[in-house]
DNA sequence: CTGAAAGCGCTTACAG
DNA sequence: CTGAAAGCGCTTACAG
């Protein structure tokens, strides 16, 4: 491989020109500037990243810390790595992609041996384990997804209590008086998922408000649990007239579970989700949703984490909590209650 | 941070010492031993690991280039990352995630400034611009996907040749004379996706062998294109059974159309696609499907780069082209061609 | 405006 | 069985 020697000897100056001439922290001359330049070109010099990493330590690398837990929906989780890993370019960085089942550990590995100079934690719990590692570590973290306690960290994350008003306020707005809500899988509340409760005990208390009857429901992460739970759940609500998914996976088996239903969207039953455009697109998913924005969220929190991994006084600069405002993107799957709901439609296999 | 002086002086050994006692590459005196493991614990050593990879030459760290482009199916790429990932851990190595557009810069970037030992590229195409940089790294690289020229190279793919044989004696075996296939989109085929030609190429020859009218058609990689394609298809060939997806999207949007028609798999249409377990699991799909094995063909192909990055005679070994053999997993979306395709069901909205 | 030297934190021949 | 020293390839005060 090609070092700054070689590049010095070739452009006959010395290495801590050849070095000063690539990076500009100092004056140099124009002619000694173009030697260089042309030296590089010729040998093909890049710097070596693990000798810079040790005599600047700065690694321009960050940590991204996503699990792929059994009980949630992988592909959500596709968006927000995008995100991250996207604006990280843009920024200079490159992303270190840590997928091990445990988090914790891992945060460790990468953050003791000065492999990133910061972390981002997506899937953040309310009490999540790698927290007091993260807080511990010399370099600076951003969360995606709102925990118990943020203190000494950046933290972003949509706000669901609103996305809960919004679901309902719309509902209520349309004439729709009792509606179901179905949420994660129980697991995902035990792990301390905490969206999960704050979208819908918002919701509840909206609907008490509204004077709306809301029954909510645990949901599955997969198929064929999670259909025959919205099965289950439609035959023992019969009245409702709406449905509420912050369930990734339900909303993907929503289309079949109406097909054999032989329900109408919104005809028979009015639908709003929570999940992201591009989810919906992907997933041919025509159900109207609040905008989830993993994109955007990603953007926010790598932003501010190259913020302050660049700023010069750490922890100056007062920690951050930003919640972005959900929004209803309309796919035409609500209107005003309808009278088709008297199973005359049903064709559901016994 | 602690370094290895720490450790050593704790210890009262020399830092060559301490080194030699944590890596085990000299015999040591249980006692010394003790003593540096001692200080390990107590002063919460670890390696730096830019110092490290700058002496040995090794970064532990795997490159992992994925493309997502916008006329492909982003979810189908991330059980190929995971793959990767999973193994490369379990090996010892950490993963460098690279999603740039620009493929071949970003690998040249991270080739030649060593941050990697070597490199996975996934989603290749017949003539990949990233694999003259990649044959003149000094780092080795596996593939996911076959390109024209395997030269250099460790190459695993699905053997899609085969999956479209057996997609088409499947359906023949059933009685099925009269197939549409549809592939990913055109685009995908111009820019070298080969996997879709191999499977189209195979299966108009096996349908030409066993006697069958195969249609072909490209799908978009969205909604409401692809659905709109499948109605399409579906309108032209009226007196074909059988339904062959080499597409996810269209996996995907089926189960939509399929109500929208009032069509009911497999009593009116034998279905049979080509995706992973994992993903039917995901997204609800229901249709029987060729396995495309993405966990697999990631392990493989990280292991076999491991392999290579530790084999001292680099280069030595020769390089391996391996193909997955296709299965095809029943989900009882195929039977006999039914009688039911006469249109009377049929609740298409204009 | 430029050069010689020290140092980042490791590993590993070279000596003993 | 252990230590002193060189070296990996950079950057950056320190001198001039």
């Amino acid at each position: 491989m090609v070092t700054i020697g070689d590049v010095a000897r070739a452009a006959g100056v010395s290495r801590s020109t050849a070095s000063y001439a690539l990076s500009g922290k100092r004056t140099i001359s124009m002619e000694v500037r173009e030697r260089v330049n042309d030296a590089v070109r010729e040998l093909g010099y890049t710097p070596n990243a693990g000798a810079r990493a040790l005599a600047t330590s700065q690694t321009m690398v960050i940590g991204l810390l996503a699990q792929f837990l059994e009980d949630e929906f992988a592909p959500a989780m596709l968006q927000y790595m995008l995100g991250v890993s996207d604006t990280a370019r843009e920024l200079g960085y490159d992303i270190l992609l840590v997928t091990e089942a445990d988090g914790a550990r891992a945060l460790r590995r990468i953050t003791d041996s000065q492999m990133v100079d910061g972390v981002v934690l997506l899937n953040v719990a309310q009490d999540d384990v790698r927290l007091p590692i993260l807080r511990a570590a010399p370099q600076p973290g951003a969360l995606v997804g709102l925990p118990g306690d943020c203190s000494g960290l950046d933290v972003f994350d949509l706000d669901f209590e609103e996305a809960g008003r919004i679901m309902v306020n719309h509902m209520h707005r349309l004439g729709h008086r009792e509606l179901i809500l179905v949420s994660q899988p129980e697991h995902v509340v035990e792990r301390g998922g905490a969206y999960v409760w704050r979208l819908q005990d918002a919701a509840l208390q909206q609907a008490r408000v509204r004077g709306i009857r809301l029954h909510t429901a645990f949901g599955e992460s997969r198929q064929p649990a999670v259909g025959r739970t919205l099965h289950a759940l439609l035959d023992s609500h019969p009245s409702a007239t709406g449905l509420l998914l912050n369930n990734e996976a339900a909303a993907a088996a929503l289309p079949t579970v109406l097909h054999e239903r032989g329900l109408t969207v919104p005809a028979d039953l009015s639908v709003i989700g929570r999940y992201s455009d591009e989810f919906a697109r992907t997933f041919s998913l025509s159900f109207s949703s609040i905008e989830s924005a993993p994109d955007r969220l990603g953007r926010m929190a790598v932003r501010q984490l190259v913020r302050r991994i660049e700023s010069s006084d750490t922890a100056a600069e007062p920690y951050v909590v930003r919640f972005i405002s959900p929004e209803l993107v309309d796919r035409g799957s609500t209107a005003a209650p309808g009278s088709r709901r008297d199973g005359s439609h049903s064709r559901r296999p016994q």
